[in-house]
DNA sequence: AGATTAGTCTAACGGTTGTTAGATTGTCAA
DNA sequence: TTGACAATCTAACAACCGTTAGACTAATCT
């Protein structure tokens, strides 16, 4: 052997790094808002609801470990994902942590506790049903973020003006809600509504990132 | 909203929870270790070059964290890996690594620098030389490791046996030699050795986590 | 030009983590 | 029983990290 230990610690030391990057809540959280669409700093701190000097601060290690990258627009700092494949690891950490953490399952059932049902999983079905105008993929988001990047065939009503845009939905169809993930409680607000209303609401507790549909550049 | 913040806090901590587990080198070594198969924690220490105490305060974590379990036999503490999942995840925090970080490849570059070449990648034709009996597939792993998993066809020569097993391998035929994956140096060291010898070698640097074949219970 | 806004940099704090040493538990072997 | 060994627990230190406040830069608006 000549010298293989110390390689190997600068090898696992930098794969570390990207470990270090998803060990904070917070820049997994931007990470998984980056997913749905490039935003500034601002945006990320309010969507986040910490200040914009430590989004900055997280914003700064993710872009160190290179999973997100930067551009300069006038006055703001626009912020996105660098790769697809951060979505992907995103979504790869998530359903790793909800297949070991029991703590993780539980947070999530008392979060959907008072439950509306969840849509049907099946993709394909649900493409096809949506193709054939059977259901109608609605997508609860801003609309900058439909705009990013959707799924297919869906139709952009953010949440907050779904009350004053009820009539663009046809009535007597099925009505399938998403938004930016399981951890979003965007889709599930807006099937409560529509349920309120009589129409017959589901929620796809997926978005973009699972779908890997996430955009970059 | 209810109190969506409390809860979302709660759920990306859990996920974080995974994240700080795999922001250390050792617990990455460690993790890539039990993908071999289920070791003690003596010889997982001696594997990673650490103390004992600094494996078992390593192992503690990564256990905290449900991505290993642990079996008492006797003198000893078995450790393996919970899932075939924390395996995928090794594999895909790596790639994602190396994708992501000029810094990885450079160091991998340099590790191969004194170059023997590489195998094929393609998987499927790898394998159907090997059923033919056209190419050996030879394990230099620790024989263990190899009644743990190994690739298909494959055959074990431990590296610190090879020289004194020469004779088993048959001349004229290409030998692919493969060890714990690309960070490991079992395999590159074999090819050396081979090729002195006069052989055909050729270095596989996946093993059998990044097959998916990574052994569980 | 002066005021405003978006964002970063620096410094500082308290809490957390990696590492080591020392004492302790449990198991096997003489 | 005694000794040896595997492994963990506790305590302690230094290094690191998350968070906040204050000073600073750069672009925009009036």
């Amino acid at each position: 052997m000549n010298h293989p230990r110390h390689i190997k610690d600068l090898l696992y030391e930098q794969v570390a790094r990207i470990g270090k990057a998803a060990s904070s809540p917070k820049r997994l959280e931007l990470i998984e808002l980056l997913c749905q669409g490039e935003k500034s700093v601002e945006t990320l701190a309010r969507e986040a609801a910490i200040s914009m000097k430590l989004a900055s601060a997280h914003l700064r290690e993710l872009r160190a470990a290179h999973l997100v990258e930067t551009e300069k627009q006038g006055k703001y700092v626009i912020y996105r994902i660098a790769n697809r494949d951060v979505a992907d690891f995103w979504v790869t950490i998530r359903s790793l942590a909800e297949d070991r953490l029991v703590e993780l399952r539980m947070v999530i059932e008392q979060m959907v506790s008072h439950p509306r049902e969840l849509a049907p999983q099946d993709r394909d079905s649900l493409v096809r049903m949506a193709r054939k105008g059977d259901a109608v993929v609605l997508d609860v988001r801003p609309a900058d973020e439909f705009l990013a990047a959707h799924l297919p065939f869906a139709r952009s009503i953010p949440l907050d003006e779904l009350k004053q845009r009820l009539s663009e939905l046809p009535r007597g169809k099925t009505v399938v809600a998403y938004c930016r993930g399981p951890y979003c409680l965007m889709a599930r607000d807006a099937v409560e509504l529509l349920r309120k209303k009589g129409y017959d609401a589901l929620r796809l507790p997926e978005g973009v990132a699972e779908w890997g549909l996430a955009p970059v550049r």
